[in-house]
DNA sequence: CCTACGGTAGAGACCGGTTGCTATCCGCGC
DNA sequence: GCGCGGATAGCAACCGGTCTCTACCGTAGG
């Protein structure tokens, strides 16, 4: 007979119920009520008969021993751990930021618990995050934001979609393109390139002719599809894109100000500037300024995604709004509710332009709020 | 012999390893490798004496299986589930989404994982919440935000502290007051009082005698905080703030915009707006300069956090910075490293104000970029 | 050639809650 | 008075890893 064996306890299989220095379990209590386990666990679950007398004793020996459940012994036994995990590159993104809020209302409402994993900016963590969510067992893993368009990366994707799926739970895509048919994911997408083609479509019919674009990622799904939009807003009114006020960049706020800095100094012709994202946008409306530019008189000014800042800057800004909460929301409903939307599982939520000053043209139609084309008023 | 009698699984003991339906387990892979289960336990742990050969093969038959390990099992056995629980309020506000990006970050760092939960803006959610961490058997459950002053909400908090620590748990509230000398939390504070004082006296020493505060919470111990340091700097002048210049209200952008549009309404006398908050104080911007009056000739603005967005308002908002992202790491760190601040758990960040264009006095001294008085330069 | 010992692998008892089956107690009808 | 059935409670076997103790292997020393 050894002492010790572990921590504190076991020292005569647990001579005291819990005084100090551990939980309580469910024998414990049993004891407590003079009852056996299986009885306490019933009365935990709820989902069977138990004498009133009985439940009373039971419930009041959890009450003075401060019993709480063991979600791991649970969810060992049962099939899942009510658990639903939203994977994101970066969670102080206002964008993600609203997504997660989604993801977190609808996982609340639905009893189940979030869990949040960040890949710190590196899009190939999100191989290990996955990883890790396996073995937690979560009954949905939510994938936020733009795919790399590599091979390998897409196999691994399709990978863990099958390994999810064996084992009970879901991969759910948000806001990036489906892996292809048989896969077993569910695909929340919006209408990326439909709103890059409205808001295009906006600046094209208010004059501009060289619009800049500014934040393409090459090989990233969303770049790809705003820079599809961008294109064929031009060529329907037979015009091209200038591969030369195309440029290249990150999604922040810095890379939009350097960006629209050395733009402003390059002797490029230009009379438009479409940001890839609101983040782009508020550097690129700080460099105008600074560089004692109107805007929209001199150069028109428009973002994506519409997260709240673009009513505070100034001037207010222009930009496509996508329906973050919702997507968020619909991303849990879809995953757990799979015969919800038994066709391909994969959901597309519309994108509409919101008009506000950086795009205005002078005249007389100038009125004080928002105003809204092409879609729903919005604010 | 009974059939069926959980799932899908357990026909004849298991015949197949997991070719489909279910996850395979550790024993599959045992079986796989023709070795026993804890030989394979002992190749995933890492801390045994394996010979090369054995560990090969379970290897191999861990990828051939595609096997992951199961986090509850683990944690069930274990004393940890190398999890860290973060409760806020409301993700997509950027203050608090910056504090979470410090935790999970940390976190991270730690090998651990974060679970977030929030409380949909009801402070006595938090009880709930705080709750289910606990059934969770997270390694620390960190708090963020203002705390309710009232008595009850106290009690169960401090009950909280006491329930996670018996279970080897920890409690850690950031950006609230401590439970009290005995209690068993650690507490990661920044200080409140001195950020409002400083700012408050960058106002008087501007020469403005009537400032308005929009936003105070009665009962909220971040807005008594504030407050505070409000009236202490009046005090060192022989003044005293006007209480009908104390406007009460919820920290958010259209609280700030309709106070605003009142107080302008109001024929009240004030030359400063001190916003409980900047997001509150974006809101103020817009209505003061929707009224036509000038920010900061007319009318100086200032806010509270040092969020992104104080940099993108125009006129550019004075603000106490706030080391966000640093609470949020000291939080998982503390709570960790329990013995790194061994004195009280008590740790306090200091914050310094960021002067901006906002209550920038017209003269010769007006430069271009941000300039800071009272601490070191931030932006 | 036998024993002792370092190095490895296996058996089985946990962790804490759930659940199918069984046992018991009660009242009631025959 | 005895048997039967409904309502409850208990037993014990899981869930999937981990860990301790023990058994076994080969080899080196006596």
């Amino acid at each position: 007979m050894n002492d010790m064996t572990k921590g504190s306890r076991a020292v005569a299989k647990r001579t005291q119920p819990a005084l100090n220095g551990d939980a309580s379990t469910v024998r414990d209590v049993a004891a407590r009520a003079g009852v056996s386990a299986s009885t306490v666990s019933r009365v935990l679950g709820g989902t069977y008969p138990v004498a009133t007398a009985t439940r009373a004793k039971v419930l009041k020996a959890m009450r003075e021993l401060d019993y709480v459940v063991n979600a791991h012994a649970r969810a060992l036994g049962g099939a899942t751990n009510n658990t639903v995990a939203f994977v994101v590159d970066d969670v102080t993104g206002p964008f993600y930021a609203h997504i997660a809020r989604g993801v977190e209302e609808q996982a609340s409402a639905e009893g189940r618990l979030c869990m949040l994993c960040t890949t710190h900016g590196d899009p190939r963590r999100i191989l290990a995050v996955v990883e890790t969510m396996r073995e937690q067992r979560a009954d949905a893993v939510i994938v936020v934001g733009g795919a790399l368009q590599d091979k390998a990366y897409h196999d691994r994707m399709t990978h863990f979609a099958h390994a999810l799926d064996r084992a009970g739970s879901r991969l759910v895509l948000v806001g990036r393109p489906p892996l292809g048919p048989g896969v077993p994911a569910t695909v929340v997408d919006y209408d990326n390139e439909g709103g890059a083609f409205a808001l295009t479509g906006h600046l094209l019919s208010g004059g501009h002719r060289r619009i800049a674009y500014l934040g393409r990622v090459p090989g990233l799904s969303t770049s790809a599809q705003r820079i599809a939009g961008f294109t064929r807003a031009h060529e329907l009114l037979g015009l091209a894109p200038d591969p030369e006020l195309i440029l290249d960049g990150v999604f922040s706020r810095s890379y939009g100000y350097q960006a629209a800095r050395e733009l402003l100094t390059s002797g490029k012709e230009f009379t438009a500037i479409f940001a890839a994202t609101d983040m782009i946008a508020t550097g690129v409306i700080q460099a105008v300024r600074e560089a004692g530019r109107r805007i929209p008189q001199d150069i028109a000014v428009a973002g994506y995604d519409d997260i709240p800042v673009a009513r505070d800057v100034h001037p207010t800004l222009t930009t496509v709004h996508v329906p973050q909460e919702e997507l968020g929301r619909a991303a849990v409903r879809l995953a757990l509710h799979r015969d919800e939307l038994p066709d391909g599982q994969h959901l597309v939520l519309g994108t509409h332009v919101v008009l506000r000053e950086s795009t205005r043209r002078p005249g007389p139609s100038s009125r004080g709020a928002d105003f809204v084309a092409l879609g729903p008023v919005d604010s």
